[in-house]
DNA sequence: CGGAATCTTGAACGATTTCAACGGTAGTGG
DNA sequence: CCACTACCGTTGAAATCGTTCAAGATTCCG
């Protein structure tokens, strides 16, 4: 199913063991392993080319690999009961997909993964994760950290959809994704994401994401350069959060 | 700090040493256990009583203990780290409290618990329950189940609130309260919480959450009787769902 | 049972969505 | 390498939805 894809002149340099090994060891859970058995790990594992908008699993299907994205990015989307969609994060280079299955009761996945463009992963075969979590009690407190994270980040986006109105919810985003120890001057933030998926994350239209970046940008606030967005007054920035209880 | 409380006629019924252990047990992951290991369990805890909006533990604080709800309510907040609150849900007899802090990394809360009326909590040392969830594997595989079931539940809320306009949350709500096994017939759904944090967690004002049910109930799609509301119509209460991508 | 809090309903305002059209960008193929 | 095309992002104007403010009815808790 996952094969070593046919060398092409792109792919190839990205597919090297060397980096393929500093990828694994670049997940907090897998890092911990020791040499050897990080080798019997990449011997089973494979690559899988996605096409943009190509879809790597789905919600609630049997959960049979765990995957490191190579390159490209990767949207996960929580399809509601009532068959509503919600866009929960996007994942690069070096983030994993999939791990939450883990601990999922009969292993499936918690969300479908998408990918935004042309996109390579590496397939993990959940069995060896669910053995080396097993077997590796320092690798098994890292994932479960993970998960502690995994739930906080998602209760943070709660508490920011809640907001009632758009600018709140946007401006918190832009807060959050500021470096913790907020310096005074200006500061950087990377919009990984196409803007159409982040208006859909932050539950508004583009259109209204457009204008509200307008507007700060107008008052100074920002700047924006592609995916490049500068804060240039955090103080500014966070008035426009509303109060409420 | 957690003393026996003086007996009272309204809580001294509730305290007896048969109820507390049937409540226990009824916590799937440490209904597992042995009696003798339940009873040295049972020990070590205590009873604390809360007045209505009293905090029983602050989010990010140390957490020292694990509550099981005896009776009244409370609510789990979430403060984002721009100080915006959100209301996640909502906790009754029998159910856990500050459990997830098993998971995250120094063992903090994830959230913060206030009393919505006069409750009663049993309060359990959080090392106990590392001991039981280190010594017991069933328990931490029912435990991992609830890890699970809550980030699950938490990427349900994030796809409802994700929903554009208000009657579409409202609608996504109701018909995750319906039992899975859908009958053609009227199925009820219990409001355990007050409207008005209700409104609050569907993120819209308790006016809006007013009229929409009145709309509803106008449109003879459901009937409401105090906390007692009734689904006539499912398939009816599903038009009012939007399509997007 | 009494008081406080919640719930309901009305009207006006404000915010966001919608529809539509345009400029720009990136990726494709010649 | 450049042109072409399709998609994304931006901006404008009108309509809709939800909020706000205010007052009354009801319910719930102690």
């Amino acid at each position: 199913m996952d094969t070593v894809p046919a060398p092409s002149s792109s792919t190839e340099l990205l597919l090297r063991p060397r980096q393929l090994r500093e990828l694994v060891r670049g997940v907090p859970w897998l890092g911990g392993l020791d040499d050897e058995a990080l080798e019997v790990l990449l011997k089973d594992t494979g690559v899988r080319t996605l096409a943009s908008r190509e879809w790597l699993f789905r919600q609630d299907a049997p959960a049979r690999r765990v995957y490191i994205v190579i390159n490209g990015l990767v949207r996960l989307v929580r399809s509601g009961r009532d068959g509503r969609l919600a866009t929960i994060r996007c994942v690069e280079r070096g983030g994993t997909l999939g791990e939450l299955s883990m601990v999922s009761g009969p292993g499936s996945y918690l969300y479908c993964a998408e990918a935004l463009r042309r996109t390579q992963v590496l397939a993990i075969p959940a069995a060896r994760c669910r053995e080396i979590l097993d077997r590796h009690p320092e690798c098994r407190a890292e994932f479960m950290s993970r998960l502690a994270l995994e739930l906080t980040e998602r209760l943070e986006d709660l508490a920011l959809l809640t907001q009632a109105d758009a600018m709140s919810r946007l401006v918190s985003y832009l807060l959050r994704q500021l470096p913790v120890g907020h310096h005074r001057g200006q500061q950087v933030v990377r919009l990984t994401i196409p803007k159409r998926w982040l208006a859909a994350q932050l539950a508004m239209t583009p259109e209204t994401l457009s204008r509200l970046l307008a507007r700060l940008r107008e008052e100074g606030i920002i700047t924006i350069d592609r995916q490049r967005l500068v804060v240039l007054d955090e103080h500014a920035l966070r008035d426009f959060l509303l109060d409420d209880d």
